[in-house]
RNA sequence: GGGCAAUUAGCUCAGCUGGUUCAGAGCACCUCGUUUACACCGAGGGGGUCGGGGGUUCGAACCCCUCAUUGCCCACCA
């Protein structure tokens, strides 16, 4: 058999997809075994793969796939979202292309649209998620509005609306004059902007005399119902009872009295519009004023603008303090710094705006949300410091506004039937919404021509919230059996800016309509960013092209470059170098595998002590390395993990335990070293599997032909076994010695081929058993022990252990006089500190004994380290 | 304005209960190396007042106070 000395991925990890898909892998069904289960924060049915993606599905590929060796029957529950807005947004802008407005099409019209786009691109995402490796179950691939999980979603609007929790009201909400559609707290996005404050004089009614406010949006002038003053501000006490001309619209409004102006602030005079901004609406319930809406539903001025009707809001605030200079009512504008809220979605600057919404109560749904998380412990944000959030956030929580006014979405099952806004009904079909209506009216005679369903959709999140129930059909049929075996989930990995949106509102349905958690562990990823700690956006262009990187680096590379530095809930500066060192990384297990595979085995050959011996100690390190790895899982240290298991395979793996029993060229193996390699190759590829299942699998089935039950993704994960801790230290004290060597070769320019010999002063009674390794690793021809000094002779410390190779031919004297004295200095410095320590009478008594102990031994090793240099000072000064 | 977090090597970050894991890792950097898996490699090396200041303690990167800087979340000051 010959391997390339490359890897090259390419040509590996569609053959592995597509195997893993043929035999089934990925695919669930309950059975005996334990669940682990995950589901997927979907995405948008349209979006296309990003970096963001990458991270939070390659993290969650992990845990799937080790939860899949590990002997969990593990299901992933891959699907998409509707993404209302977006989606919506996406399709009439593909319309205005083709020359078509949304106005002009019905309902349905809109629908099919909207259903072409969605077949058409939906779905890409995923495919794009198979080129990671993704082990999801395909079968169970689900979308928000399929219409199994678009009826639950109504069926739980109708539960919900029978428990009183959800009613319609008149309120401010917040309007996306871009999307049309009100939004939820949640949706707006508020941005810190350089605004300018302008003074505008008004006139008092039937005088000269004039009163100034101080505005950011004079547009809104036209929508003034009054002025408010402070009832205690004695610069305006003569201005009580009062009226005052509104500028350009000339209308009389009265001047009001209320604590809440902020007399410091501005003028200390406030302008209140009622229609276009929620302390105004209050101060307008307060004094029972008019409201007067000034805009269209695309934030232009509808007749209340006069001869601004028509005209975009900040085209005529332009406008309108040019007017106002113009007649001289503007004082002046000063700049100022203020936070302006815009859409999540369509980046638009939001505008308050009153009108009919529905809400969803959320006081009692809160209440074991908060419970689950700090009393109970049922759930675990990781990491913690997001529990605070999630506190906050709670404690604090206000009704959720659902309804939004789009038609790509699930419509709200509410029916009118009367000129009444409370002459309606909610039910699942029109048929028995009518049946309900005629009941609730009293009125025997009403057809189904009279009712009228709402136009509004519910919000997006109001689908995604049951996402881990709906997916198992736990709403509609909350005895099957799927429901019942996998349902709560195991871990939801996610971001923190779907905090509120999502991981929130999920675990209240979960208590709402299941009776119990949607998830047990909550892993919030970090924000990828690229290496100047910019976010990554289209428009910055700095946002690498996944595929690209992946057909780059390989899947693999990509999965460890973006898991090696992304710590739980840490942004990442991603960097394309930590691709390249996950790149490197596949080819140096490659190799691993081309050596090994390379070599001829025999029978016949004796098992060398060196390897006999080797095999034993990395045994041990593997075990150790295997509970840190357990240990980094269980606290969701993904990158800990992996990092172990990258240093378990370079460093111990390749670097040593394969460098202890290569045989010399030419030379045969024998079989017993042969198999323990493969054994401890395959249990590394178990380990490694869940980080580089392609890489994994391939030099798995070239190991020997595997039938598919032995295939690596459904292999068993190592048994943890006892180790004794002091094989280790053993072991590491050898690679000290081999160190020295090396360094002393590599100063000494003495090449590996120039066989030297050993000379030791065993002052600490070190093993010898690892004697043969040393004279494998560093070509030592013989290790000897000698009481004394030896000179003529390079050497080196470990401890109080002095080392010495005899070298023929000159030797600088002085060297190695100033090396001995510099080692000494550092000594003499370090032991006067250990005792500056010991000889404090507090430390001695207050430290615990253990603690003293190991300064005490600190002092001893000093000492005895410092007596052996000076004997070797004087043994070289002497010589 | 309120809250949370971070600040440790050139970069990205560990450092868990205050003491042998105590100043670490990976990458980058420098020197050397065509040793029969791998230059996507190997051997060796340099580099940090642990953000500043104060305190507690026998002992502080770690606990407390304070200041500074940065990031995030929340909040209706026109």
């Amino acid at each position: 058999m010959t391997l390339p000395n490359k890897y090259s991925p390419k040509s590996v990890e569609d053959r592995w997809y597509a195997y893993w898909m043929e035999h089934g892998y990925f695919y669930s069904k309950p059975d005996h075994r334990k669940p682990y289960t995950i589901v997927i924060p979907p995405p948008n049915v349209t979006g296309v793969l990003h970096m963001g993606h990458m991270l939070n599905n390659t993290i969650q590929d992990v845990l799937i796939r080790r939860a899949r060796l590990k002997g969990f029957n593990a299901c992933w529950v891959p699907g998409t979202d509707h993404a209302s807005i977006a989606t919506e947004a996406k399709v009439v802008a593909k319309l205005k292309t083709q020359g078509i407005a949304k106005a002009d099409l019905s309902r349905e019209e809109f629908l099919n649209h909207a259903w072409d786009w969605t077949n058409k691109h939906g779905g890409l995402i995923l495919e794009q998620l198979k080129k990671l490796g993704a082990s999801c179950d395909w079968k169970r691939t689900k979308f928000t509005m399929d219409p199994e999980m678009s009826e639950s979603v109504i069926d739980v609007f109708i539960d919900l609306h029978k428990k009183g929790y959800i009613y319609r009201g008149h309120r401010m909400v917040h309007w996306d004059p871009e999307a049309k559609t009100t939004l939820s707290d949640e949706e707006v996005i508020y941005e810190e902007q350089q605004s300018l404050l302008y003074y505008i004089q008004y006139q008092i009614e039937g005088s000269d005399d004039y009163l100034t406010i101080a505005t950011t949006r004079p547009e809104t002038i036209f929508g003034d119902t009054a002025i408010c003053i402070h009832p205690d501000d004695e610069r305006f006490t003569h201005l009580k009872g009062k009226k005052a001309i509104v500028p350009i619209a000339n209308r009389a409004v009265p001047i009001i009295e209320d604590t809440y102006v902020e007399m410091d602030f501005g003028t200390g005079c406030l302008k209140v519009t009622p229609a276009h901004d929620p302390n105004d609406k209050i101060l307008g319930d307060r004094h029972k004023l008019q409201v007067i809406d000034i805009f269209n539903d695309d934030a232009t001025l509808n007749t209340h603008g006069l001869h601004y009707q028509g005209k975009d809001r900040f085209e005529v605030r332009k406008a309108v303090v040019q007017e106002l200079a113009e007649i001289g009512a503007l004082q002046k504008s000063e700049s100022i710094v203020n936070k302006v809220g815009t859409s999540e979605r369509t980046k638009a600057v939001i505008e308050p705006k009153l009108s009919h919404q529905w809400f969803l109560s959320m006081s009692e749904l809160v209440k074991p949300a908060l419970k689950a998380v700090f009393e109970d412990s049922e759930i675990k944000l990781f990491p913690n410091r997001f529990e605070n959030t999630y506190k906050h956030w709670l404690e604090n929580i206000r009704d959720w506004n659902i309804s939004r006014q789009l038609w790509w979405g699930q419509q709200i099952p509410a029916y009118y039937y009367g000129e009444n806004p409370d002459d309606f009904v909610v039910a699942t079909t029109a048929e028995k919404a009518l049946e309900l209506a005629r009941e609730k009216s009293n009125n025997k005679q009403l057809t189904s021509s009279d009712l009228h369903q709402d136009q509004d959709v519910l919000d997006t999140w109001f689908s995604s919230w049951l996402w881990p129930i709906s997916v198992f059909d736990g709403i509609r049929n909350p005895e099957n059996e799927a429901f019942k075996y996998y349902y709560p989930t195991n871990d939801l990995v996610t971001g923190p800016d779907i905090l509120f949106f999502w991981v929130a509102r999920m675990i209240f349905a979960g208590y709402e309509f299941a009776g119990q958690k949607p998830f047990t562990n909550v892993y919030l990823t970090g924000l990828v960013r690229d290496k100047q700690r910019r976010k990554m956006s289209k428009s910055l262009g700095n946002s690498p092209e996944p595929l690209e990187l992946i057909s780059q680096f390989g899947a693999d590379g990509v999965r460890v470059g973006l898991l090696l530095s992304a710590s739980a809930g840490n942004d990442l500066m991603f960097d394309e170098d930590l691709c390249q060192q996950g790149r490197s990384f596949s080819n140096k297990i490659w190799n691993a595998f081309r050596l090994i595979s390379g070599w001829e085995v025999s029978e016949k050959a004796k098992q060398p002590e060196a390897a006999r011996i080797g095999l034993v100690a990395y045994d041990a390190v593997f075990q150790k390395t295997l509970a840190e790895i357990e240990s980094h899982f269980e606290k969701y240290r993904i990158s800990d993990a992996l990092m172990a298991t990258y240093k378990l395979v370079w460093d111990e793996f390749c670097a040593w335990l394969l460098e202890i029993v290569k045989p010399a060229f030419g030379e045969p193996i024998d079989l017993k070293t042969y198999q323990a390699i493969i054994s401890a190759l395959e249990n590394n590829l178990k380990i490694l599997h869940p980080f580089m299942p392609f890489l994994t699998e391939e030099i798995w089935q070239n190991i020997e032909d595997r039938t598919p039950e032995q295939a690596l993704i459904i292999a068993q994960w190592p048994n943890f076994k006892s180790f004794e801790a002091s094989a280790i230290s053993d072991y590491e004290a050898m690679k000290e010695i081999v160190s020295g060597i090396r360094t002393i070769r590599s100063e000494k320019n003495i090449p590996f081929k120039e066989a030297v010999s050993l000379q030791v002063i065993n002052n600490e009674n070190l093993n010898k058993t690892y004697n043969p390794i040393v004279s494998k690793l560093t070509n030592v021809s013989e290790i000897s022990y000698t009481a004394q000094q030896v000179s003529g002779a390079l050497s080196f410390r470990i401890k109080s252990n002095e080392y010495f190779i005899p070298v023929s031919g000159l030797m600088n004297i002085q060297e190695e006089i100033d090396k001995l004295l510099a080692e000494k200095s550092y000594l003499e410095g370090f032991l006067k500190s250990v005792r500056t320590k010991l000889s404090n009478e507090r430390f001695v008594s207050g430290a615990p004994d253990a603690v003293v102990a190991v300064e005490r031994q600190k002092e001893a090793d000093a000492l005895a380290k410092l007596e052996t240099l000076e004997k070797s000072l004087s043994a070289i000064k002497v010589g």
